[in-house]
DNA sequence: TCTATATTTTGATAATTATTGAAATATAGA
DNA sequence: TCTATATTTCAATAATTATCAAAATATAGA
């Protein structure tokens, strides 16, 4: 990942009405949510919920379907996961304790000790 | 970690500056860097270096030592697993696979460690 | 077609954040 | 002490981002 799409990523996430889109979308999966239902769920103008929707749709970490009246929204796995992988390789390049704490790295076998 | 926490941390790093500075004191570990070795890496005043350290310190991703007449500036590793942690397990709760592909486990070879 | 509903777009304003330059603070060393 | 250097703080301004209300667009169904 860019580092420059990295940046409108965090930033993306780093506003609360987008950060608690984004957990409602990564938590409902293929589900996704309704444009509609993350207004009433966050309890904010519908003006709103697009605005900060388009947001996290410019920084590729959701994306829209239309539904006849309705537009679904769901989260981009992909994106979600190369931005991960921005912080982990990309930031704490060569210092993977520094970042990454132990719950996260089960599946892993060490070559060496720590 | 909170959400409001992780709000600030993410705004914290989604901006070209600050993250510019993350990553360079993520790679530097415990040796970190003083303020004036940003300030010349990334060509900006000492008073927008100071802005902007202490947007990273607010949010608990750097800390700050004297020497002297300088000022020495490290990453706070907890801080930076801790927000791993959120988005891992806080965003993606349930659903692994969505945050974590394989690839992003690195090969964790510690070459040289503080 | 017309009406109702879901959502987006637009434009104005408010609020926040970033940048700049100057002044202040802290410390080292003469 | 005084001077030089590193860094921060402050105040003004510029730039960006968020909010709000109204209007526009798209679609379903009568």
């Amino acid at each position: 990942m860019q580092t420059e799409l990295a940046i409108k990523c965090f930033q993306a996430i780093g506003q609360t009405h987008r950060l608690s889109m984004f957990r409602l979308l990564a938590t409902a999966g293929e589900t996704g949510h309704l444009a509609g239902e993350l207004a009433h769920a966050l309890d904010i103008a519908p003006s709103q919920v697009s605005f900060h929707l388009k947001e996290l749709e410019h920084a590729g970490l959701v994306f829209a379907t239309r539904e006849g009246r309705f537009i679904r929204y769901r989260i981009e796995a992909t994106q979600v996961a190369a931005l991960m992988e921005f912080l982990l390789s990309d930031c704490c390049r060569g210092r993977p304790e520094l970042c990454t704490p132990q719950a996260q790295i089960p599946p892993l076998k060490q070559t060496q000790g720590a």
